[in-house]
DNA sequence: ATATGTCATGTTGTCAGACAACATTACTTA
DNA sequence: TAAGTAATGTTGTCTGACAACATGACATAT
């Protein structure tokens, strides 16, 4: 028997540190939109650290939108409306709530992606979604662990490719996005889900529906069919995670 | 008469530039997941800069989980899966068919957060939306370009305020940064598009229909009426920016 | 022969100091 | 009163150094 060990993280770097304490402060409210920084030198001397530190800190934030910086006056607090990126804080996938939350905008979106791929698949389309239906049929009625993710790989790569088939470029980064996310902080946990569900024939049900509404280009019906899917996952996923009932 | 100036653009740092560099190749493909980056100094050579510009780009570029560093080792290209970030670049905005697509991920998303905003709204909520509901009909039969930026401005808050009452606060941070980045580069067309539209009454009933479903309680017809205007409001700009056919 | 320990090397992470580029303010001058 | 000028402070960039760490080669012991 062979014992798997997950992947330990890397310590956390000074600025990156540096950043996340700046970013909560703004979250926070306790700078402000159009607020001075301190000069760099100054934050420098309050963490205890270089000033390329500082440096490499705003930098990051000045790449999100939160901060803009003019050489010779200082760096400001953004409006919160010029934020350039969208991203989820490690900690929203520990607790119930914002968990869910996550998971209702991406049932919305996978959705959606499959309103638009019944209408735009191609053939090479269908094959890249069909051969992942075919693993999952084939790996329906084996256990164990490696089945398990296995049956997961296949449906987040069923998904991908039906964003793809979608032809919008920016639903296909969204949901990859999520996806990753969900997968890094919750994958463990999804393949035990994979591996325990009893009722693994409806859930693959779930993606013939949506997968039959795209090869018969009924938009409406691969919508609902995704959501769903999507939804049930959802349901599932937090009832089997350890969540803070914050 | 006073003219109007926009805001000037303040010339491009180094980090950033560098930061796009190698984003760019990463995008491409002439990098791909896994490889190894030149070393720092090396890259700092190359671009014919100092380390620690180097240092600010690849930082940027980390926080965006595009690459991944080692002390003692170097940088590598993360998976395309393990972005934890979702961003649009800003010549999406000049090319008619991203800009679609941009506008069509936008439709999709405001359209259920009217959907979560009918079910979750509460009196406040109401209260914020008809604020804005009423600047637009007070300002509906004047003209000028003041009275165009103010309806401008009602609409996006009143969006605003729909995807806070959707009670998901990532479809507020998403929308936000949707709308910003719009604003951010077809402000003025958008406003012109304010002044010109001749059908300006059908354009308010759009707004009052969404208001009405979200007050009566009924998602449906608020996702249908949301996703009608932002359809609509697609079609609209796109037809007046000056887009490159790419 | 295999496993363990040690060291040299190269890379990233952090520090310190300096100067350039720039914006603001106060001051000077026409 | 208006325009020009200098002083000051901040961000942007450069340079050099050392610390922290990982890797691979080598030596040693069992």
């Amino acid at each position: 028997m062979e014992t798997r060990y997950e992947k330990l993280e890397r310590p956390r770097r000074l600025p990156d540190e540096i950043a996340a304490r700046l970013t909560r402060q703004i979250d926070d409210g306790a700078i402000k939109p159009g607020d001075k920084l301190p000069t760099e030198q100054a934050l420098a001397n309050d963490f205890g650290v270089a000033r390329t530190v500082v440096r490499e800190a705003i930098s990051q934030l000045k790449s999100d939108g939160i901060i803009n910086s003019r050489q010779g006056v200082g760096a400001f607090v953004a409006d919160s409306g010029t934020r350039t990126v969208f991203r989820i804080g490690e900690a929203c996938f520990a607790k119930r709530k914002e968990l869910a939350q996550i998971l209702q905008l991406r049932t919305s979106n996978e959705a959606e992606a499959a309103f638009l791929a019944a209408a735009h698949r191609n053939e090479a389309d269908l094959d890249a979604m069909n051969d992942q239906i075919t693993i999952m049929r084939e790996s329906l009625e084996k256990s164990g662990a490696t089945n398990g993710e296995r049956r997961y790989e296949a449906e987040r790569q069923l998904y991908r490719n039906i964003a793809r088939a979608s032809g919008n470029g920016f639903f296909v980064d969204f949901l990859g996005m999520l996806d990753g996310r969900i997968d890094q902080s919750l994958r463990s946990v999804a393949i035990k889900n994979m591996i325990a569900v009893e009722s693994r024939k409806e859930v693959l049900a779930e993606h013939e529906a949506v997968f039959e509404a795209i090869v018969e280009q009924d938009a409406e019906a691969a919508r609902i069919a995704a959501r769903t899917h999507f939804a049930n996952a959802a349901t599932r996923l937090i009832s089997r995670a350890n969540l803070a009932d914050v």
